[in-house]
This record gives structure tokens, C-alpha cells and sequence, in this order.
DNA sequence: GTATAAAAAAGGACCGGTTGGTATTTTTAT
DNA sequence: ATAAAAATACCAACCGGTCCTTTTTTATAC
């Protein structure tokens, strides 16, 4: 029984993640924490530096989480327009509507919390938002590449869309917990995404 | 000098908006609302009853400023697909871009901070934005009386759909303060828009 | 206009409880 | 035996809110 420090590490992750995605990082308390993991600050003190610490830790465990949940099944994917399509059904059926995390989506959670109240932490969301885009730029620079686009697009604006049409249905789930929000935004952003496609 | 009381009751909602608008509503507190106002504790809960009261008229005052802010100029206008477009322009570069509040918008922070944390106020944000879907599902049914749409459209999911947008527009404006954001959302949202309507 | 009394507004001390974090000791694993 | 892990007690600062006192405003009488 080896690494029981690091397993205990991993266990606070783990029971920290949904209390940071349903109450914030702000709102959940040390207290909250230590119930979650059944441990006393000593213990969690041994750990983790501060809570801003847990948090930057935290967050690199939800990229992992979201990251397995979006990106499966999708290697295999070679038509770039099929792959951003298959990823933001993912993004609503398995991330959103599969609850993966507890409170909706952790990320934007975060970011709007923290976008007021730390410019580093919000920052460090915000590249991770960046760079969500910037797959889906290259990815229509490949169709376009390929000769499979209109000619009027602005990739960049396109992508910012996507990524903002995901982050939106979110927010209005998160609130409301009805499917149906999902089920109509995939529909849309479906529709919408077919019309990048060029007539031919 | 009748009515300082109201008029103090308007102060500390005028000095309060900004404060639950940037950093959030548990993350403000009561000794930030007092240096805000210049008040002592004694003579802000000679006003309210509570923290949540003081949120609740903040809310108010926050919707009247949005609807003050969106919908000016807009009664002129007849054809309601031209409506909706300019709701949409106007969310996006008078409230948003125009900095109305700060922090981004004050309704879509609340509602994410707020969904895990107190049912009945998140509850009371909700309301605001169905309420706001229903508006634009009402001009699409307007729109579509006067044969101007598209047979195939579900009006409640485009009107889902333009609220996501305007919500996720304003999480990751909030977020970078780049302005580019909005530009090309309200761009690609026109585009969307126009689609809506039947070829003739 | 001015004195006055009632009421509204504001001040300020205080409350129990909680916050994130630390220092020291005890337990457990290797 | 030694080092990591966990427990415990403690800290000053802050939380939302209450209570009582003082000041200011406002309505009324003259």
C-alpha cells in the first residue's frame, strides 16, 4: 500500500471538483471540504499548500475528465466538419446532458465566478476557452483545406461561435436542469454547422 | 428635502448593482455595500431587511436599466425579424460593449453563481430570461404570421437558441474584455438570422 | 417663521459563528 | 528508526445580523 499520500491527494480532488462546480470556489469553505474528505486541516494541510492551490489542481483534474468525455471516439473522425459536429453533440449529450460534472459546467462556472474576482485564475480558464477555439479554427482550416467550405467564412469568428453557443447552453442548463435546453441547442448549432458546408 | 429615505434606498441599490455585478453576491459584503455607500450598519438595515433583500432590489433596478438599455427605439419598428436583429445588436453593443454594468451582465453572472447556491433567487433570474425567450418566440410568431419565415422552423428552439447566444457572448466577453468577441458574435448571429427568413 | 414633538434615519458597539491558515503533537506507514 | 501523514488546538479577521442610542428630518401648532 504504497503512495497513500498521493492517493489521498487524488481523493481530495475528487471530492473537492463537484463542490467547487455547484457552490464556487469562494462559497465552498476549507470545512466543506474537510466533511467532503472526512479529514481535519492538519491532514489537508499536508497536501495542498492553500485553497487556491486545491483549485489549480482541481481544475487540471476537470480538463482530464472533459477531455476523455469530449474527445472519445473522435480520432477516428477524418471529415473536419464531421469532427467539430460529433464534438459539440458530445460537448451537449455526454458532457452537459451526462452531467458529468455536478452543477453544470464546471468551466464556465469558474470563469464567471472568478472573471471579478481573480484576474490569474480567470485567466488561466480563459486560455483553456482559447485553445478550445483554436481546434475548431484548424479544424475548419482543414475543410476548408479540403475544399469542403463556403468561401465567405471567417474561421475565427466561426469558431468563437461554437465555443460561445456551447458556454451559453450551459449557463441557461445549469439554471434551469431541463434537458430540452440541450436537445434544442444541438439541434440549431447542427443546423448551423451544415450551412458552412459549400453547395456542391 | 422630502424622501431621504428613498433617495439613501436608491443610493445603496445604485452603489450595490456595481458591487454583486463584479464580484458576485456572496463574495460582497455587507462592510463592502457600507464602504460603498458610506453608510454604518445601523443605517443600512434601516432600508433592508437582509442581504437578500438588498439583492432582490438590486435585481429590479438591474432588469430596469437592461430593458431601458435594449429596448429603447425599438417600439418604431414594425417588421419583427427586424426587431429581433436589433434586440440582438442591441444586447450585444449597447449592453455588453457599452459596459452598462460592470463586470459583463449582471443577470447571466447571478444566474451562475446563484443555480448552486439558492434556489429561489436563481429561480427568480430564470424567469427573466424564459420571459425574454418568449418575447422572441412571440416576434417569430409575428414574423411567421406575416409569411415571412421559413415552414420548418421550431420558433421555440431559435428563440432558445438567440438567448444561449447573447448568454454565451456575454460569459467569455466578461471573461477577456475583448470586444472582438461581440463583434463577431453579433456578426454570426445576423447571419443566423437571416437564414430564418423564406426565400422569396 | 419658529418652537416642538413624533418619527425616521443613522451611528456604533456587540453577537455567535465561520473564514483560511498555522504550529505543534500524535499516529501511521515504510 | 525515520519520515510522511494526520489530528488537534489555536489564531486574527471577517461574516451577516441585532440592539440600543443619538442625530436628523418631518409634520404640526402657534
Amino acid at each position: 500500500m504504497a503512495d497513500k499520500g498521493e492517493r489521498t491527494r487524488q481523493r481530495i480532488i475528487e471530492e473537492t471538483l463537484p463542490l467547487f462546480s455547484v457552490k464556487g470556489y469562494f462559497n465552498t469553505s476549507i470545512s466543506d471540504i474537510l466533511a467532503a474528505t472526512q479529514l481535519t486541516k492538519g491532514g489537508l494541510y499536508c497536501h495542498f499548500q492553500s485553497k487556491e492551490d486545491i483549485w489549480y489542481a482541481v481544475y487540471d483534474e476537470a480538463v482530464r475528465v472533459w477531455r476523455q468525455t469530449v474527445f472519445k471516439d473522435l480520432r477516428s473522425v477524418a471529415d473536419p466538419l464531421e469532427r467539430i459536429a460529433k464534438t459539440c453533440d458530445h460537448v451537449l449529450r455526454r458532457y452537459l446532458e451526462g452531467e458529468i460534472f455536478d452543477g453544470g459546467c464546471f468551466f464556465v462556472n469558474m470563469l464567471v465566478e472568478l472573471s471579478g474576482q481573480s484576474a490569474t485564475m480567470s485567466r488561466h480558464i480563459l486560455k483553456g476557452f482559447v485553445g478550445f477555439a483554436k481546434l475548431f479554427q484548424n479544424w475548419l482550416k482543414e475543410a476548408d483545406h479540403r475544399g469542403q467550405l463556403r468561401s465567405d467564412l471567417d474561421f475565427k469568428e466561426v469558431a468563437n461561435f461554437i465555443v460561445i453557443t456551447l458556454n451559453g447552453a450551459a449557463t441557461l442548463f445549469t439554471a434551469s436542469r431541463d434537458k430540452a435546453v440541450l436537445r434544442r441547442t444541438n439541434r440549431q448549432l447542427q443546423i448551423y454547422l451544415a450551412l458552412l458546408k459549400c453547395e456542391v
